[in-house]
DNA sequence: CCTTGACCTTCCCATCATGGGAAACCTTAT
DNA sequence: ATAAGGTTTCCCATGATGGGAAGGTCAAGG
């Protein structure tokens, strides 16, 4: 198949494939005498498996290792398991970081009234932060 | 003062002191006759400002307009409410986002042995999952 | 046989916010 | 006078993706 098809089987851009290729994620297909690149259902499988890593927030460099742990039969789960808890515990970092800014601002915009006048403690708070505050 | 010492008062880079300056997101401060910026007191305020809006989330633009907001002394406080509370949203959504991935992943982690075995239900997860399976 | 439309190829550019580093210049203190 | 350190501009890199141009290819239908 083009790899058009398998874009839309994988779910993987016909952009993204080519630059997956380039980067070396995946390996170059065959090619048809017009240079077109060819892919098999097993090719579909493994865009499917990168497709996977990056819904779940993997980045390039880490679905390369899961990659490579998924070809290599030999490999303990437990090398699997700490990679993706180790990722589980960035993802709820990153996700408490986003929490921790919401609340902040939420907690601003409480008194700010929100009306036709120009008073707003909101900017009076971006006004006034100092930089080791804005750590806090 | 030189941009050395605005970056360390502000906590702005020197170098994003000049990008911002660049995309005009700040005003150019005055030169010496050796063209060395030099800023002063209000100029480090607007800076922090600057590094408050970008702590909180807000992208470069969305500060554009939060710089402009607070410009505007006759602006209504309405209006700050509304850009701060669109931001929130945004915000609580994207940590819903990560904190989704992580449950997923933590789940798939969950029935994972971890130990010498190769058997792993968490890569097994990931080249079975469909485009379709994926987005849910 | 030829046209048309849909596909494919490579290549370059853009995004967003930030940092790195080079080469040249300035300033200040010794 | 010299050394150290600050500043200038300029170019390049990141990470993952998309847009688009210019040109080649394939299949269907006239």
């Amino acid at each position: 198949m083009n790899i058009g098809q398998a874009a839309t089987r994988s779910g993987v851009s016909a952009k993204m494939i080519r630059y997956y290729e380039s980067i070396g994620l995946i390996t170059p297909p065959a090619r048809t005498a017009a240079q077109y690149r060819v892919y098999a259902d097993e090719d579909v499988h493994t865009l499917r498996f990168v497709r996977r890593s990056r819904d779940l927030g993997f980045s390039l460099e880490e679905t390369r290792e899961l990659l490579a742990l998924w070809r290599d039969k030999s490999r303990a789960s437990a090398d699997v398991k700490s990679l993706a808890m180790a990722h589980v515990r960035e993802l709820e970092e990153k996700a408490a970081e986003l929490k921790a800014m919401a609340d902040t601002l939420r907690h601003l915009a409480t008194h700010c009234h929100g009306d036709h006048r120009p008073d707003c403690p909101i900017l009076a708070d971006f006004a006034a932060t100092s930089p080791a505050q804005a750590k806090a």
